[in-house]
DNA sequence: GTGATCAGTTAGCAA
DNA sequence: TTGCTAACTGATCAC
């Protein structure tokens, strides 16, 4: 299967002033902004750093979605998982009732033979069922 | 939700001698080898070439992998539905007998009635089911 | 070499 | 701007 994964180096060829990925990328919009004028960076750098910490949130996104994925098809594993035991279980529920159905008419059957031999009549509406 | 998607240019700055990306990823190794002998090319052009058809070999994988994963999802997603109705046919089938079995109870009441008020002694093993 | 899959990158939509 | 996701790419594993 799948180890270890070196990949890509997550870019950062100039760290241009000891801002790390983590830092860049938690850090506010307001508070870089100030950073960035406090150090006399270019345009161009600018651009580049705020570029940087665009694909390093990016990467970070990416992470999440496919955590979500992987949750979501667990999640839908389990819920299947679920149903068939809920069906197991009415299965066995039902089993027993078609074994309460069958006692019953066991006796019933036998009620059936008893009023037949002792020729007791009964009325129409206790007709034993077939 | 998402739309079409342009996305990258896919590669090919260097057609390098009218082979398209249909055919450099269909053709044969064999093939693209005598190919690529018959044009003079420089070895770093064919390492080049060979790299593209790499990458748009990998290009169809990941476009294979995203369908499978796809596919498995609605797989699964059926399965689970198809749990579900499993479910509620049983529980269908379920209430039919419990019916049924209210029915017989119901005639059963009335026999115990009519042996009581008739006064008919039963065999103990007839006795009716409280 | 081929195919599959992972992590990272980019484009583009939506909020 | 932020977050998400589809498509693409390169790395890496198994065969």
């Amino acid at each position: 299967m799948m180890m270890m994964c070196v990949c890509q180096a997550p870019l950062s060829p100039t760290p241009c002033a000891e801002i790390s990925d983590d830092e860049l990328v938690s850090i506010s919009v307001r508070d870089l902004n100030r950073q960035l004028k406090m150090r006399g960076l270019t345009r161009d750098q600018i651009v580049r750093m705020k570029q940087r910490r665009r694909t390093l949130k990016n990467r970070g996104y990416a992470a999440s979605c496919r955590i979500k994925r992987i949750e979501q098809k667990d999640e839908l594993e389990t819920e299947k998982s679920q149903e068939w035991q809920d069906t197991e279980l009415m299965q066995d529920d039902n089993n027993r009732i078609r074994e309460e159905i069958a006692a019953l008419r066991g006796k019933y059957d036998a009620l059936k033979r008893f009023a037949l031999i002792k020729n007791i009549p009964l009325p129409p509406e206790l007709e034993l069922l077939p």
